[in-house]
DNA sequence: ACCTGAACACCGTTCAAGT
DNA sequence: ACCTGAACACCGTTCAAGT
């Protein structure tokens, strides 16, 4: 019965690399990184598992390629950015490419999970860093500075920061809670700067939640000290 | 002959879950996290791999408690640190315990991977973050800056930093050079950056590479403007 | 050229059973 | 209390075979 033939039906799309890499982003968008496996990909696109090895290499090779694909994204979204000149205000440029690549990325959020394993040396991503590298340049820095401050950046560049902590789970948030009631004793400046925070932002328990503010001072406060530096 | 019982043998030290961590630090050191499986874990406790989950509820747990050891091993080597007094020069006593944060990461390379997605709220996190704080309020940042901070160093605070690219491995560092050449009229900045880095650098080849300079760099960078942003 | 079936080696985890 | 054997559902990947 699924194999039977329809006469109404749509002909079959043929698979390709990218098909095959955009059913991965749609997979891992929805269902978080570890949803991505070869046979559900499999299922996505109505072929067997071992269909994909025919356009692609392996696993790790998929990985490379959503990673290509989502710095492809950034590219469009970047180049499509309202911002000021370089030249004249290099660190509004800056932040507003930024904050424009971070955009994407909230679309894509299982990227920072693979980013640092699957090294993603492609064209994207050389296009990305060489539009980077003409703002730096633009706004007078030495290629000797702008390098300091790309691996400064890190994976600022693209539109996150690796926190240390993830928000909680529902069911770890209890424990959590327990645990730090149980050690307050031991932790009052950590006691007291939550209550601090929490009063600022109602909205956090703990006071620590990478939130778009927290991106952002981090950002402003590394671009402008590299404005400074550049002039120095 | 495995199971015969030889009175000059050892008595087996019982399993416990200190051990098992241990061990698993030990696993992952040695061959990476993809290492650290159940069964290899237990074949290296001499245990059958069901017998690990009386000592721990699922790897899960394990992960979450490999990362407990390493930021223990952490507060020890801070405490221990020789440093300036916070009061008398916050930089200089921040750098330094952060600087010997990174000299414990260096010897368990696969914390940058699990760190984000095993989120660490356990004793020996808290007593670490307590004694930052420490260090913040006796260098007169108010509990909101150093919340700031605290967001903005994110994972440097425990000595490393995201980087977007890994280090070449061997097969891949000629395709990526083919490309890059390729691609080279498309990339003027980036051929000469790499051409001015690499020749400040005779050891690198592309340039980016994730050394002590750059983390020192970006710690300085933001270190330095945390500074300036609390007399302000 | 493009896709598949069967099979392999490896996972994490369960459950009932052993001592 | 502590450990195990057998079994399950799931991986990525191979290889020879189909159309």
């Amino acid at each position: 019965m699924a194999t039977q033939t329809d006469p109404r039906a749509v002909p079959r799309i043929p698979l390709s690399r990218q098909r095959v890499l955009e059913a991965a982003v749609a997979l891992a968008d929805e269902g978080g990184i570890e949803a991505l496996t070869m046979r559900r990909l499999a299922e996505e696109l109505d072929v067997e598992a071992m269909s994909l090895y025919y356009h692609v290499a392996n696993k790790d090779a998929i990985l490379d390629g959503v990673v290509e694909v989502v710095i492809d994204e950034i590219n469009q979204a970047v180049e499509g950015v309202d911002a000021p000149s370089a030249a004249h205000d290099w660190t509004g440029a800056m932040r507003a490419r930024i904050l424009a690549a971070r955009q994407v990325l909230l679309r894509h959020r299982w990227m920072p999970e693979i980013i640092g394993r699957h090294t993603p040396m492609n064209r994207p991503v050389l296009r990305y860093f060489e539009s980077l590298l003409g703002l730096f340049k633009e706004g007078g820095f030495s290629y000797e500075l702008a390098h300091h401050a790309l691996h400064a950046l890190g994976s600022r560049v693209i539109g996150f920061s690796q926190e240390l902590f993830e928000p909680d789970e529902e069911d770890r948030a209890a424990a959590n809670e327990a645990l730090f009631a149980e050690m307050a004793p031991q932790i009052p400046h950590l006691v007291e700067m939550t209550m601090t925070v929490s009063h600022d932002d109602p909205d956090s328990t703990l006071g620590w939640c990478d939130d778009q503010t927290e991106f952002e001072f981090g950002l402003d406060l590394l671009l402008d000290g590299l404005a400074r530096l550049r002039t120095a």
